[in-house]
DNA sequence: TCCTTATATCGACAATTGTCAATCTATGGG
DNA sequence: CCCATAGATTGACAATTGTCGATATAAGGA
């Protein structure tokens, strides 16, 4: 919280002025950070960079699990989470999963800095 | 995995072939994640937004810690984490810290994420 | 010199996060 | 039906994070 002075300053001078600009709203700011944070793990970075070199059909976990060097239900852990700030999208054929780039989405959330 | 040459399977079949693409490494997830992760917090977001749409001057942590309606120590700590990773700069002048865009700084975040 | 003001740093705390082992839930094959 | 396999979910744990209050530092003015 900010404190009023109460006292009276002897000069009217501030240390700068207020922009009074209209910056990024909390709400707007934190559905962004929501897409930031999902891709502000060195582990999902990289799975969505072999992903993204992968084809059209997507990738299977089986996959993903190995150059990570991670268990598979971190894997699986990780991929929820950019599933659900809409970065990848699932696609269940038979016993495997797979996963592809949701279009546009490294777009949006690339924009969304420049955005700022 | 689409045109990618038949790989010798010593046991049953699998999934799908591995893609062989050169992904990110894990170095250097790990810088961009460290970039990203600055900017994975509302408030930091917000942070940058003013200080983008201020004067090439630079904003005072003054004009910073009422918009956001935090603390002014926690408005000091979220700046070391965006001057830290290369966002923001800070100059001293008087009494007073300006804090400034690193130039580029925000296009190479963003862009980042496209090099995925 | 003492005082005030602006900002940084420290110490503590609860909340969140990344990871794994164990278990659950399909799905397909015999 | 039973079993094997791919993947998701759960529970636990240590590590990290965001926040605040208290304190330190530094500069300017009386």
């Amino acid at each position: 919280m900010n404190t009023a002075p109460a006292i009276e300053t002897t000069t009217d001078q501030l240390c700068c002025e207020p922009s009074g600009q209209p910056a990024l709203n909390a709400a707007d700011a934190v559905e962004s950070s929501r897409i930031l944070k999902a891709l502000s793990d060195p582990n999902r970075l990289r799975l969505l960079s072999i992903v993204k070199a992968g084809d059209g059909d997507g990738t299977c976990v089986c996959d993903l699990t190995e150059p990570l060097n991670l268990g598979q239900p971190t894997v699986s852990h990780h991929l929820k989470i950019l599933v659900d700030a809409g970065m990848l999208k699932r696609e269940k054929r038979g016993t495997w999963a797979y996963y592809s780039l949701v279009p546009g989405a490294l777009e949006a959330a690339s924009a969304s800095i420049l955005a700022l």
